[in-house]
RNA sequence: UGGGGUAUGGUGCAAUGGCAGCACACCAGCCUUUGGAGCUGUGGAUCUUGGUUCGAAUCCAGGUACCCCAGCCA
């Protein structure tokens, strides 16, 4: 009956609330706007909200602004607006135009003096202590500042002074007057401009001294630009009051501001305090370490724009406060990279493996499937010989129950090549197995048995001669707890100190050189992607997330 | 003890008065030259107490829990 598109669009309350809004007729198009502060890096957070604004505008044939929130210039730094807009281009959204709060500063400076003129803000003289004792409590009323009722002259003449510099900091606010006893403290004269002297302002330079504050600035930028749904996240809902307020007062467009749920993620903290403090104490080798959330970590990592899309479309839209299950960001990984991604040998922990009856100095050629996944991808060649290297995991001298890997006496699949069978290995004198002999059935060639003998496992494998040493960082979740803010030690007391192994393995030759940024799988560990630091001598690779790995949790069941 | 919000399997999201469904996770099986992928199947949820109704997750009333707000941050 319904059509796949009818079924597959995606549906919540803020799509519904802005259909039903151009159905009505309270707006005939769709602008929104998309408000980063350039004071840091882009991290999964911000992607479910530039999805919202993006996709949002696109559905309804509208447009996207792009419009950075620099209102204070304490905090905000160019080198983030260019860190910001690559992000958002590597996850392929577009704008129409870029704005920044500060291209509207002359605007709203006008803007304020008519609300001057009209009595409905006035120049503040009390001090910050003063204010904040005047503005009452949660459950008792503020009180009037004592320079509420100046007349409209020297309100404007005070203003004046403050912008030009006369004042400082902290001397004076421009205030709404609306109403001190107002249940709704941000409805309680809230601050409109503040004095601020120093750092310069990162585009308008040492032209301003009074900046104007978000809840001022942010709502009039919208009606400036003909924004027509301004959505953000929960905690702005007790300001729409006053969103709403300043545009009816000045007589200007309206838009309409929805809130929704910022995305939260398990094992992950995504205030950018905290993420800055991961970095500053080094916890992490920087804002791109693979284990942040952030966007440029993410990347790195190897990452795919389609899976986060497609992460994020999962996770939906409500207002629910909510934690998503970062399994389901790694299974988005997972099933894009599945499909798309190139298969390679690659030994992470070597061991040692000598095939006693395969001739010495032989090599042979072997067949090998790019991507079982995409018969396009084709084949390749990867070489055998005597010697090889498996996954220490591969191998146990006396194997657990429904251990079907290489252990003494029995016979295993190499992966495209032949059958072996382990004889004997070779102990040091800690007792380590240091080297497994094996015996090889040269009637398996490719890996089939003329006798249709079986075997339980296939095994991955490269040939020691031909193997390119390389390093290979494996990741891991950066906190043990779900939720690393909960009890009283903080964020820091839970960091995993196995986040990080960095190990030297062997990677089949094809691998030897690989372009920064390019994504692989290895066969039976997980997916893998080169990573910058790699040289002509040493590549690098990036844990992206483990395959699946059955036997692993097995074992863990069964209480190793 | 003010105001604003939110409550549906373990997690996230649907169901807009008419059989509570989807995804991830979990569990079992099939298949497999990746213990991957794929396929099949099982279990498990409407915060609570009343009310309206033939029928309530949905409407009404009361309660409970949790989140946000007292920056000259955004």
């Amino acid at each position: 009956m319904c059509d796949e598109e009818t079924i597959n669009k995606p549906s919540d309350f803020i799509r519904e609330a802005v259909a039903e809004d151009l159905k009505n007729g309270r707006f005939n198009y769709v602008r929104t706007r998309l408000p980063p502060e350039p004071n840091g890096y882009l991290h999964i957070g911000h992607v479910k909200a530039f999805m919202i604004d993006y996709l949002i505008a696109k559905e309804n044939g509208g447009e996207l602004i792009l419009r950075f929130d620099d209102t204070n210039p304490a905090k905000e730094e160019t080198e983030f607006v260019e860190a910001i807009m690559d992000d958002a281009r590597w996850l392929g959204i577009e704008w129409v135009k870029v704005t920044y709060a500060s291209d509207y500063f002359d605007e709203l400076y006008e803007w304020a003096k008519k609300l001057v003129m009209m009595g409905k803000a006035y120049v503040d003289d009390q001090t910050p202590e003063e204010v904040s004792a005047n503005r009452g409590t949660l459950t008792e009323p503020g009180k009037n500042s004592p320079f509420r009722d100046r007349d409209v002259e020297e309100n404007l003449d005070l203003l004046e002074r403050m912008k030009n510099g006369e004042f400082p900091d902290g001397s004076r606010i421009l205030r709404a007057k609306i109403d001190m006893a107002h249940p709704n403290i941000n409805m309680r004269d809230p601050a409109m401009y503040r004095i601020i002297h120093e750092p310069p302002h990162h585009r308008t330079g040492s032209k301003w001294k009074i900046y104007p504050m978000y809840d001022w600035a942010h709502g009039q930028n919208d009606s400036m630009e003909g924004i027509t749904h301004s959505l953000c996240s929960l905690e702005y809902e007790n300001h729409r009051p006053l969103y709403e307020w300043f545009p009816e007062q000045l007589g200007v467009f309206k838009p309409r501001q929805i809130e929704f749920a910022r995305l939260n993620l398990t094992y992950t903290v995504m205030s950018k305090r905290k993420l800055r403090r991961l970095v500053e104490e080094k916890h992490v080798s920087g804002w791109d370490d693979p284990r942040m959330p952030t966007l440029r970590a993410m990347r790195r990592r190897g990452y795919t724009a389609e899976a986060i899309h497609d992460f994020i479309r999962r996770v939906g839209v409500a207002k629910n406060y909510s934690v998503s299950d970062v399994s389901l960001l790694e299974a988005c990984v997972r099933e894009d990279l599945n499909k798309t991604s190139l298969r390679r040998m690659a030994v992470i922990k070597p061991l040692k493996v000598v095939i006693d009856n395969y001739p010495e100095g032989q090599t042979e050629e072997m067949d090998a499937v790019n991507n079982p996944e995409d018969p396009n991808a084709g084949t390749r060649k990867v070489p055998f010989s005597k010697v090889i290297y498996i996954e220490q995991d591969d191998f146990r001298e006396t194997p657990p129950p429904k251990y079907y890997r290489l252990f003494p006496g029995n016979e295993v699949r190499l992966r495209y090549a032949y059958f072996i069978k382990c004889t004997h290995v070779v102990k040091d004198d800690k007792d380590e197995v240091v080297e497994v002999h094996a015996t090889y059935d040269p009637t398996t060639r490719g890996g089939d048995s003329a006798d249709g003998r079986k075997v339980k496992s296939t095994i991955h494998w490269v040939s020691a001669a031909h193997a390119k040493e390389a390093e290979i960082r494996m990741y891991d979740r950066l906190f043990t707890k779900e939720d690393p803010e909960e009890g009283d030690e903080g964020f820091l007391a839970c960091i995993n100190p196995n986040s990080l192994q960095i190990l030297t393995g062997y990677v089949e030759s094809h691998l030897a050189a690989p372009e920064a940024g390019s994504r692989y799988q290895f066969e039976r560990l997980g997916y893998f992607c080169a990573d910058p630091d790699s040289t002509s001598e040493k590549p690098v690779f990036n844990l992206t997330v483990n395959l699946k790995d059955a036997w692993a949790k097995l074992e863990k069941k069964s209480g190793k």
